[in-house]
DNA sequence: CTGTTAGCGCCTTCAC
DNA sequence: GTGAAGGCGCTAACAG
């Protein structure tokens, strides 16, 4: 079955300690290692992980959880952090918990079993209960996310009210003045973070938003957006711009506007956020916030093998810093209502 | 530090052997029982995987190998097999692989570690040394493609053959007849039997395909379906319809579409396959064929799971039946060219 | 430099 | 029904 370490000593003539010790370059002659590394061709030998762990105390491995793998966002941080942490020498355990809370906290404490020796988690939801856990895990975490200020936790973080400023001055600076806005669910942290953002962000500009110009989708995904921007264009007519908390929610925008007849960009400027791989794919072109998915991953993962080394390290907080990426979505300027047939032309597209 | 079974014992006052047995539901009088099930409530005891690992031999750990993350398909795969072995107990190890074989080698090797108990593996190439090294695997594992007929593994494959046949019969039927194919590279999987099956299903329609209105991609992306479409747009005019190997490739058909002012569906429909989400998402909305994703993803953990319960069950080859979703990319009659703007109107969206 | 020995935490015979 | 003891495969002390 099986070869073990025992079997490639007695084939060597060796002991089983020396046959460790030659396998994994400690002291031992060069006889020795030689003897053992033949024997251990010959039978194919291939060390046991599960053994190791039990002995070193660790699995060489780092749990990911997720709200949704669905979204592409979060398969871009899993990229990220699977690149980052493979050349250490970890595997990646994927954990999709839905967004639902009681997954959650049901992972973190099986994370205790210690199958798992740290882990990086994206929640959509921060509640009191994932707070408890978190402090009581066994093994270091980082939190994508926004945590309250005073968890001692390795946190990694979007700026929000920077990425969703980025939105609205363009809009601005392109000739938009009545914005709109399709949020995510108000309970989740970017919800609340980017609402707050775009209430800030119009305050700032001096522009005025009245209560219909902003709704709450359901959910950060495709249908619910494409249902929230429905209601959003229905009844805040007039709206020559539309911000959307992802670039799902964005997609939906599109959707909406099309079915009233809604040109875009020429009647109606989308900007997204997360500058996800849709974004691109879309026509028009989506413009869109880059909330730098890719980069939270890595760092995320960066934080986690720092502590991994240093236990004692100091607690660290990063920001990443948004980014707008101007497409079609936003450029063409602002027509009105009856100037040309709804649709897109291709003179539109860059 | 961590609570091992042997505190617990000590604290309920019984031998670590009558821990053991008290928790996991031995024989066990009623008062020990409750002993230690006190006891390691107390000390917040939860058992070690590392160690239940090497006394049991299996690590409740299966892995999920593909070539790409980045790709929904597999995304959707990913969730599906999630979701079915969950059920049993088992956590799933992400690998992607990018689409070099040597990372995939490298995993099959690495499997013989015994950090997971089973694999399930969607590879875009299948080479001889990737089937070398299954064959020497040792633990279960499960082929998602097509697998050539003498190997012995348990498959789950879809089917391209009618795949493509669905999409090229619906063109037919809506009155297309100058077809033109985009197919991702020749040297993978899907890609050889996708273009074979596109062959097919046009010989059997009496349909003859001039060579310049089949183009390959570099890679199964929107960036090489872009350029791909690009090329086969301009080198072989007058096309009516066009059919995606993948909806990557087709969303690229939409942009070069757009860049030569073709519009979609009027002057040129567009069909891709998998039906990703990202197929409801594109305006106007793609008409995909379902090459069953998920269901893949579910079959293949089925069998995965079955074979870890029996080893010697005879090797299963499941394949999934593909289905038409037709959506607007498709349904729009053909118009020729100069009828009117190039453009979408929402009109044309049901 | 090498071999013997003792665990890592758990489960599981085996006697009692 | 219970406790003592052995061992899963490996590494790291300790002697020699």
């Amino acid at each position: 079955m099986r070869v073990t370490l025992t079997q490639v000593a007695q084939r060597a003539g060796v002991s089983l300690a020396s046959a460790s010790r030659a396998l994994n370059g400690e002291s031992a002659s060069a006889r020795t290692v030689e003897l053992v590394a033949r024997a251990a061709r010959e039978l194919a030998y291939v060390p046991d992980a599960r053994a190791q762990s039990l002995k070193s105390g660790s699995t060489r491995q780092l749990a990911f959880a997720v709200a949704d793998v669905g979204n592409h966002v979060y398969v871009e941080m899993l990229r990220a952090v699977e690149d980052t942490v493979r050349e250490d020498g970890y595997r990646v355990l994927i954990s999709s918990t839905g967004s639902a809370v009681p997954r959650d906290v049901e992972l973190l404490q099986s994370l205790g079993r210690g199958f798992a020796d740290g882990l990086v988690i994206s929640p959509l939801r921060i509640t009191g209960e994932l707070l408890a856990e978190l402090d009581r895990l066994s093994v270091p975490v980082v939190v994508i996310g926004l945590l309250p200020d005073d968890v001692a936790i390795d946190n990694v973080r979007a700026n929000s009210p920077v990425g969703v400023g980025l939105a609205v001055d363009h809009l601005l600076a392109s000739g938009r003045r009545r914005i709109g806005f399709v949020n995510g669910p108000l309970d989740t942290t970017p919800g609340r973070a980017r609402g707050e953002a775009f209430r800030r962000a119009c305050a700032a500009a001096g522009l005025s938003i009245p209560a219909e110009a902003s709704v709450v989708a359901d959910d950060f995904t495709f249908a619910a957006g494409t249902d929230a921007a429905g209601t959003l264009l229905r009844q805040a007519e007039g709206l020559d711009a539309v911000v959307a908390a992802n670039d799902l929610l964005a997609a939906g925008v599109y959707h909406a506007a099309a079915e009233l007849g809604l040109e875009v960009p020429g009647r109606l400027a989308v900007v997204g956020m997360d500058d996800s791989a849709l974004a691109a794919q879309l026509l028009p072109t989506l413009t869109s916030v880059d909330l730098g998915s890719a980069a939270r991953g890595r760092q995320a993962a960066e934080l986690l093998l720092a502590r991994l080394r240093d236990p004692d390290r100091p607690v660290q907080r990063r920001v990443v810093q948004p980014r707008l990426v101007v497409r079609s979505s936003s450029t063409a300027p602002s027509r009105p209502a009856a100037s040309r047939p709804a649709g897109l032309t291709s003179e539109e597209r860059p």
